[in-house]
DNA sequence: AAATAACATCGTAATATTGCGATACAAAAA
DNA sequence: TTTTTGTATCGCAATATTACGATGTTATTT
């Protein structure tokens, strides 16, 4: 096959997995943290910043805006990428939550 | 192509989409829920709690394995899956640390 | 209006992922 | 020792991802 059986799963499963997947990739990682420290980016600079082709940082750029991470707003010729701060809470809440499941080592292993 | 440049990325950018990436799937996250709620699961009782192959099972949890964030212990005939304390408490931590990056919204957008 | 600049999209090649049936394997039970 | 039980691995087909050159697109200059 190769195509996720995602009608099995809930919808916070489905929603939580497609979230870290727009962010599991380094590229994309390197990324957010140059919109965030630059605190309003456009492409251009990332281009430079990483060695990657441009059409390549569109992509991630767009996988990105795809799930609601980042949004880009339109500034004159260029275009100006910052952090969707509803997702981005929504998604530290997520993994937040996610994580305060684990109690610490259980006594069988 | 179709390989990721790992090259041109940090150690730190690279460890951490290679820990999201592991968790980045629905059945997966499924898979921890269990193994956190249950205090100690094995993949039997995986294979029947969703609807999954056993063979498509134990190859999410080959991946959870080999990511370090799940460790296995065989016990008699079955084997005995758990968190790995040690790279669930790093994970915390890395994306902890990631999401404070973000200081809220810039002026620019 | 033509040229430029900054991105986006298309098309393609290489590789990775997902899912599963079939089969192998190792430990316990019969 | 044979059978059973619980997992792991192999091999395959379908699909997704990654990267990039080439080409579009759109808004600003000139």
């Amino acid at each position: 096959m190769g195509l996720t059986k995602t009608e099995i799963f809930t919808t916070e499963q489905n929603q939580l997995a497609q979230l870290l997947k727009a962010m599991a990739h380094p590229a994309r990682i390197a990324i957010l943290e140059q919109i965030i420290s630059a605190n309003a980016c456009i492409c251009g600079d990332l281009v430079e910043e990483l060695g990657l082709a441009q059409a390549t940082i569109s992509q991630h750029l767009k996988e990105l805006k795809n799930a609601g991470i980042i949004q880009g707003t339109i500034e004159g010729v260029s275009v100006c990428y910052c952090i969707n701060p509803a997702t981005w809470r929504l998604l530290e809440n997520q993994i937040g939550a996610f994580f305060k499941l684990y109690k610490g080592p259980a006594n069988c292993c």
